[in-house]
DNA sequence: TTGTAGGCGTTATCAA
DNA sequence: TTGATAACGCCTACAA
């Protein structure tokens, strides 16, 4: 990726300068202080850029004399392809680029899977500040992102007490998900949930697993599962909970049917996300079975396409918590105590959950 | 955005080496040539490195250094936030994505609005490469990223004879589809458009304005259906050509109510894109207008929410795009000749065109 | 295996 | 209004 067409390949401040025979000063200032420069005397400046092919001050040079890149860096442990894919990475996207145009400052999308161990995109990222979108407490990427002396904002998880966090009580939210169900009459039922840790797994989790998850947002939400169905007297431990690394309706429909496997006699499927719910409504549709009149799904997230389809769940606002990060990230904190953003979540009746069939 | 809690502010590779009471190459050796070095030093450097905060060498050093960013560098020319609102706009980058994660590089998102006149997030951008995305031809952020001496790609448009490019054949794809109209018994018609010009502009277009779009893409897919109709004897002066800047589906309900004001007795609703082509079904809808009985309706882009609804459209393959261009700057030209890579469209009947209301 | 030294291109400070 | 000088923090021949 060197040169192109052989267009201005040489020119420099300095180079300029000499050409002129004024000093770099004064080139620098033809570009950063216009009003520090007689008009003509800039105007000559501007014309042998142009003469030369002289693009402006190098961003790199600039960079680290001002120590400022003017941009932003996300980082998202997961594909970056990924954050184009799930509606709630992208809701969350615009959010935070809709700050990021105001500030007129870039976002840098880091690259980063959960299997990689290479953190060179992290640590050579060249940014101002960094977001974490919704990564593993023990993600290398995290770490490194914490060592680079730039402030940061993590958003859903994992909450350090360290660093700012936004985010919304998962545990309280989807507990109060759990207790409609149980007002509905749900006394047996089946979870599936997004990914607990950053190796590969599928299938079945204990409750150890389920207390290890390294992803504290699916270990809250099983806990508020927990709260809300033993509250009912339902023993959590005969609930069967599947868990799945990929994210996608695909996945959703076999952890669907994994629990239908496990305990085919749930009334309801509990998901720990829409995507994962859009999978189960649809594993039970190609099982000929109703729902909510023969098995009630919920999900989690309101996103749009689920909410369009009827699912109940419960909404959080995505794209507020995208602008909120890039806040917290653009007015860093004044005090030592790390500042938290907690947002207010909705219930959303749907038409997916009922009572269960007799 | 200075500082973070105390964290590593000043270490630096040349203090670490002064510390450790060896040279600087050898520190800087420890992270970009660790088999250069004895372990037992390594090790001692790491140690130090860990104790006095130091994260490794600064991006920004080394980047001016090595001359190189590690990111390649998008410009929409568009409020950033758009890209996540706009469906085809988010499988390109989903398609950029997927080959900078294999690449292992960032993508720097770029603010610059069409109103914008300071391109100085362009010209400061530390990337190695950029991808211009469906820009204006005389937009002064591209202007400013050509001057740049870095490669370029543009998808879709400007076509400039300096530049690679990935694209389709607006006009002939879109012919095809006027082909589909005329066939069926249309001749009497409306068009909806995206803007033409920079500059905000909502309203009816003559041919001269047709003629004198700076937004390629729209020019061509308009000469396009000039060329569909007028092959079939219909005077292409008397269609009602409606321009909206905006591109969200009210635009496209809007537009379409003006043409129906300019010519109530067209047959068929022709967008140049589906988001404003679901606009006009929606319209035709709140009309108490049946499509296709009453009304035909076309788009062009073929985005899953259109193509799920029915919408008879062109597809064209706007992940493949975003691969392909980054393909392009990745593997930069050999020869003085700049790239074209077209990509092939496909036809969707969908079920939103029928035969004329008699 | 480790050290020396020059320079990447710019901006900040201070003086003229 | 303009110029001289000194960093910014790092990489990389080259030498030892």
């Amino acid at each position: 990726m060197e040169g192109r067409f052989g267009r201005g390949h040489g020119a420099t401040l300095a180079s300029l300068a000499k050409e002129l025979g004024v000093s770099r000063t004064t080139v620098s200032n033809a570009y950063n202080r216009p009003d520090q420069l007689s008009p003509a005397l800039r105007q000559r400046v501007m014309d042998a850029a142009a003469r030369l092919g002289y693009a402006g001050p190098d961003p790199m040079a600039r960079s680290l004399r001002t120590r400022k890149a003017g941009a932003v860096g996300l980082l998202l442990t997961e594909q970056l392809s990924y954050a184009f894919r799930d509606p709630a990475a992208i809701a969350f996207l615009e959010g935070l680029t809709l700050e990021c145009d105001q500030a007129r400052i870039g976002l840098l999308l880091i690259p980063g899977s959960p299997g990689v161990e290479d953190v060179m995109s992290v640590s050579s990222a060249a940014v101002d500040g960094f977001v974490a979108y919704s990564t593993a407490e023990d993600d290398p990427h995290l770490t490194a992102m914490l060592g680079r002396p730039v402030p940061t904002v993590i958003c859903d998880q994992p909450a350090l007490d360290t660093v700012d966090l936004v985010g919304i009580d998962d545990r309280g939210a989807i507990r109060e998900l759990a207790g409609h169900l149980v007002e509905l009459g749900h006394r047996r039922i089946g979870v599936i949930c997004m990914r607990l840790g950053r190796t590969r797994r599928d299938g079945p989790v204990d409750l150890a697993q389920q207390a290890g998850a390294l992803y504290h947002v699916q270990r809250n939400r099983l806990a508020g599962l927990r709260d809300g169905f033993e509250a009912a007297g339902v023993a959590w431990d005969r609930i069967p909970v599947v868990e799945r690394f990929d994210h996608t309706v695909e996945a959703g429909a076999s952890a669907t049917a994994e629990v239908l496997a496990l305990d085919p006699g749930v009334t309801a499927v509990v998901a720990t996300s829409d995507v994962l719910a859009l999978g189960a409504v649809q594993e039970l549709h190609r099982r000929r079975q109703r729902v909510p009149e023969d098995v009630s799904v919920t999900g989690f997230d309101g996103v749009k396409t689920a909410v369009d389809a009827g699912l109940t769940t419960v909404a959080q606002p995505v794209v507020e918590k995208g602008r909120q990060a890039a806040k917290l990230l653009l007015n860093p904190a004044q005090h030592e105590q790390p500042r938290r953003v907690m947002l207010p979540t909705t219930f959303v009746p749907g038409s997916t959950a009922g009572p269960p069939r007799v």
